[in-house]
DNA sequence: TTAATAGTGTCTTTCAGACAATATTAT
DNA sequence: ATAATATTGTCTGAAAGACACTATTAA
């Protein structure tokens, strides 16, 4: 690769263009329901399809700055703002198959972002044209996104087994039962309550207690929930595993 | 970005250019020593640093088969050929800091590789300039490949927790103790011989027995040991988990 | 009052890890 | 013969999951 690389030094037009973008699948949970942020493409190729948000990153721009960057414009909101700082944002993979976009070489490093329920992007006057779909509702997708998102999904929900990472679907402080719903969410089935609840008290840094008590009760009864913040664990010990499935093992 | 999609569409020359290229941590086992594949750089810059093995991505050729090609002609084996074929090789990440390349932008997408003990790369005739050391033993690299390397080693400890993969390391039969002196290298620290040989064997598809018996005790006696080869599981349940360190927790 | 929810207690099974024991083989 | 190694057995403690129970609150 020496030449090569000489070759590059002194004159990078001598390789094909490649162009190098972001991608990001971004999650939420509205109503008890894991969505994904989409955009409406308006131009070809795949005009009117929908897509992940995504763009080029720019000059001197980290590739990490340029995911954020294309969540902040397409949710709307503005870098520094509160609700933007409380979004995990981790690089996913890299997509590069020659031919994925008819147009040129696209090179697009993907992201995966846990954001807590934020504001409708379509309610504000500057309406985006992102939207939040429920994973289950969402067919096919632009140039490679439904294997994409399909692979940010699976991300996440092993995430969720070793990580503290729920917490970041929530805002600071949350009762149990809402970090069991993000749970039941992510995975698709529900948790058992009692021992959810034991076993995240747990776990070492997973919680800690704030001392407050929720204002209400359950939508339909129930004794008000004593509210948690995240604790300070980065890793889950021991690991939150899901009811195994036989087919994923073999 | 819709705009800049256009622009794109119809200029590519209008984005400042951006090289891509694929990196290999390749990681390999010998003499009991977890050793990584480096090649030693001939030109500017870091001219006389070692760095891992990469390049640029050709024109029509995935990710994937960039990395592959890389690691075959770093190791001079050919595609095709019985060794290359068993070795593991999977994406790891992404890295374009703006400046990494001090000479213009380079994205370049991280692979990692296991390999079974290979020929060293210099006994050939038409000897590479690639060599194998142990991870111990290598100082700081080229470029930001020592922070590549140490996230490749992270992502290397983890898999052999919750994949079978420490097979790749090992040919295509091997015994109870080989495996558990890859677990040992990788890992950094012994394991219970007696309890790994039943953990080993209780995990469903990790191993099957090939009824066959190797052909001599251990070094310095003891019995022969069964032969085994890799099982069909492609992940660990449950999983092989390393004995815990807090600090790895907080 | 009724039903749902928060939180706790108990039991069983699985599994990791410490340790012991036995058999087999290289030197 | 001696020491090392392969393999199996046993025991303890941690933890997961099933289930039951009590207390509290919305409707």
């Amino acid at each position: 690769m020496t030449d090569e690389e000489f070759l590059a030094t002194y004159d990078p037009h001598a390789y094909a263009p490649v162009a190098v973008t972001v991608d990001v699948v971004a999650l939420t949970i509205r109503d008890g329901r894991l969505c994904a942020l989409l955009v409406e493409r308006g131009e070809s190729p795949y005009a009117g399809w929908r897509a992940l948000p995504g763009g080029f990153v720019r000059e001197a721009e980290t590739l990490d700055s340029a995911a954020l960057r294309e969540l902040a414009e397409e949710t709307a909101l503005r870098p520094g703002e509160d609700a933007l700082d409380q979004v995990h944002l981790e690089q996913l993979r890299t997509y590069g198959d020659p031919g994925r976009d008819p147009r040129m070489r696209v090179v697009s490093v993907a992201y995966l972002a846990f954001a807590p329920s934020l504001p409708d992007p379509r309610a504000g006057g500057d309406a985006s044209s992102a939207f939040w779909v429920p994973v289950d509702e969402i067919g096919e997708l632009a140039f490679d996104h439904t294997a994409v998102l399909a692979d940010g999904l699976d991300r996440a929900r092993s995430k969720l087994e070793y990580t503290p990472l729920a917490t970041a679907f929530l805002s600071a402080e949350f009762t149990i039962s809402e970090l069991r719903a993000v749970y039941a969410a992510v995975w698709g089935e529900d948790l058992h309550a009692g021992n959810f609840h034991r076993k995240v008290l747990s776990v070492p840094g997973f919680v800690e207690s704030t001392g407050a008590t929720a204002a209400r009760g359950g939508e339909r009864g129930g004794p008000k929930a004593r509210l948690y913040r995240a604790g300070d664990a980065r890793l889950l010990h021991p690991a939150l595993l899901r009811p195994t499935r036989e087919e994923d093992v073999r």
